[in-house]
RNA sequence: GUUCCCAUCGUCUAGUGGCCCAGGACAUCGCCCUUUCACGGCGACGACGGGGGUUCAAAUCCCCCUGGGAACGCCA
């Protein structure tokens, strides 16, 4: 047993999840602030599986987590499918170690095994609530003396719980909060080893944190109530306890609890609402800190070099999905077509388009256009698609405003002058000037020959600027619409 | 109930005693650009929870209240 502190320099930080369920955007604003961490001190990310909870313990929960982490392009120096010099990094195949320890801290006199079964607790938890005190075990079976323990252990099933000092105080510092004070009193004595052998949580996550020398334990707020009880542990094992950031929870739009009721809540579901995984770490980590200035916009370098654990805050932040989708649209402008082309294309095809048109070339112009109108991916399909299928409905709407006799009319005009253009005039500035020039003859504003047309090619109102869409859609595809659109509309006329 | 944490616009936040009758961003609402939608530009709306101190001076420090959250498991 190695019994030295860390080697001060060094950061190494884990992120600690626990395989039971999908990866929260709370727990991957922990793996990114670890992340962030270890990275800008040039330190070491380690990744560590609680498994100890075998009831809770999920195969698919645990594949999603890699699969969600990976995505989000937090990659672990140590940990699963990485190694290192400390593994196995699955705690569920630590048990040997965390047995070793316990026994060290019986032979102490710092922990003790304990017999009550889970009857007897809810009891005791009842008559306390009853009470108006705190909850927490009564200590019940700390004073049974060691022969008799020992014989006990034999038949029954037991526990080991820390024995706690009765009274006095534990405090540790918190890095963003200062000094935190528990009083000794108020501090029941965990269980650090289940009946069915494994560790919990507590015993765990202390012996691993110091065997894999942690420097800092960057967690959620949620533990701050457990830490002097870890701090206890540290103490009796005569180890130095690493540097506590807790970090403030993510609470839901409305500011309650953030759950799949209040909207997506796990990181897999913003990958399929068409976010970047880019976009989710930048997100992510402002919420809750922020790099001194107004900078919003940091892609992962930057992130990198500007993150600071000094300037996190310890105030909850709620999760605001509106800003998520501007941020993600600020990417969009930022990249280029190409990137988009493996993103995009998968979605089209679940659409319902089919491979042959959807070759690389054309995809390009498609997505030039539009994403600089976009702010998930999905808007590449949900405001495109007419670069692939004539439309069949249109808004109805503008179809009231924009399709009538007089329309029709236009419509048929423009049709024949394009018919009349040569394939290699069929341009950009061509068509400006064909319309603008008919505007003119006809004495009406263009616009009235613009949004007629942008409806029969598109089906909608809105999009991209028209003579570009019509110059990637092609004459061909733009006279077929015209035809079929000037055909509708006399047959739909009631009159 | 007990213990602990937190508190600036609706939301994310800047602010560490004077530069703040509080700055930025998202959202909302106008206007401009424009064939539409976006983008972009300009502007409007909008906050230091309340009360006491400390100080020449407080959003900033202290106390109380109020409000919100978390923990109180052989779950993590």
């Amino acid at each position: 047993m190695t019994t030295h502190s860390t080697s001060q320099s060094a950061v190494r930080v884990r992120f600690a999840p626990s395989p039971t369920g999908y990866l929260h955007v709370g727990g991957a604003r922990t793996a990114i602030f670890n992340w962030l961490f270890a990275r800008h001190h040039q330190g070491t990310f380690i990744l560590r599986i609680e498994d100890t909870d075998r009831s809770r313990y999920d195969e698919e929960a645990l594949k999603s987590l890699l699969e969600d982490l990976h995505w989000l392009g937090l990659s672990w120096d140590e940990g699963p499918d990485a190694g290192g010099p400390f593994t196995p990094y699955y705690q569920s195949e630590r048990l040997a170690l965390y047995h070793e320890h316990a026994q060290i801290l019986i032979d102490k006199d710092a922990a003790y095994p304990c017999f009550c079964d889970a009857e007897r607790l809810e009891k005791v938890r009842e008559q306390q609530q009853l009470n108006k005190q705190q909850t927490g075990y009564d200590k019940h079976c700390r004073n049974i003396s060691k022969p008799e323990a020992l014989e006990r252990m034999k038949q029954e099933k037991y526990v080991i719980r820390l024995k706690c000092p009765m009274d006095g105080v534990t405090q540790f510092k918190d890095e963003i909060r200062g000094k935190i004070e528990y009083q000794n009193s108020t501090l029941d004595d965990l269980v650090l080893i289940k009946s069915d052998g494994y560790p919990t949580y507590h015993m765990a996550n202390v012996v691993d944190d110091h065997h894999m020398q942690i420097s800092h334990v960057l967690r959620g707020d949620e533990w701050i109530a457990s830490t002097p009880r870890h701090v206890i542990l540290y103490n009796a094992f005569a180890w130095t306890p690493p540097k506590f950031v807790h970090l403030p929870v993510i609470l839901a739009e409305g500011g309650g609890k953030l759950s799949k009721r209040k909207g997506a809540a796990s990181v897999g579901d913003y990958r399929e609402l068409g976010y970047l995984p880019e976009v989710m770490v930048n997100f992510l980590s402002l919420l809750g800190w922020n790099p001194g200035d107004d900078t919003e916009y940091m892609e992962r370098d930057e992130l990198i070099r500007r993150f600071d654990s000094k300037q996190i805050s310890p105030k909850s932040a709620a999760f605001d999905e509106k800003k998520l989708e501007w941020l993600n649209g600020q990417y969009f402008l930022k990249r280029s077509p190409e990137f988009f082309l493996a993103l995009v294309k998968p979605l089209y095809l679940e659409a319902g388009i089919s491979e042959s048109d959807l070759n690389d070339a054309y995809l390009l112009q498609v997505i030039t256009l539009l994403k600089d109108r976009s702010r998930r991916l999905g808007d590449f399909v949900l405001n495109g698609k007419f670069f692939f299928v004539d439309p069949i409905e249109f808004e109805v709407e503008a179809a009231k405003k924009h399709f009538h006799e007089d329309s029709a009319k236009r419509l048929e005009k423009i049709s024949e002058q394009i018919d009349k253009l040569p394939e290699n005039e069929f341009t950009l500035d061509k068509l400006e000037s064909l319309y603008r020039q008919l505007a003119e003859e006809l004495q009406i504003k263009a616009a009235l020959l613009i949004h007629p047309t942008r409806l029969a090619l598109c089906g909608i109102s809105f999009g991209p600027g028209l003579f570009e869409l019509m110059v990637v859609l092609g004459k061909e595809n733009v006279l077929r619409r015209l035809k079929s659109t000037i055909l509708k509309i006399r047959s739909s006329k009631p009159q």
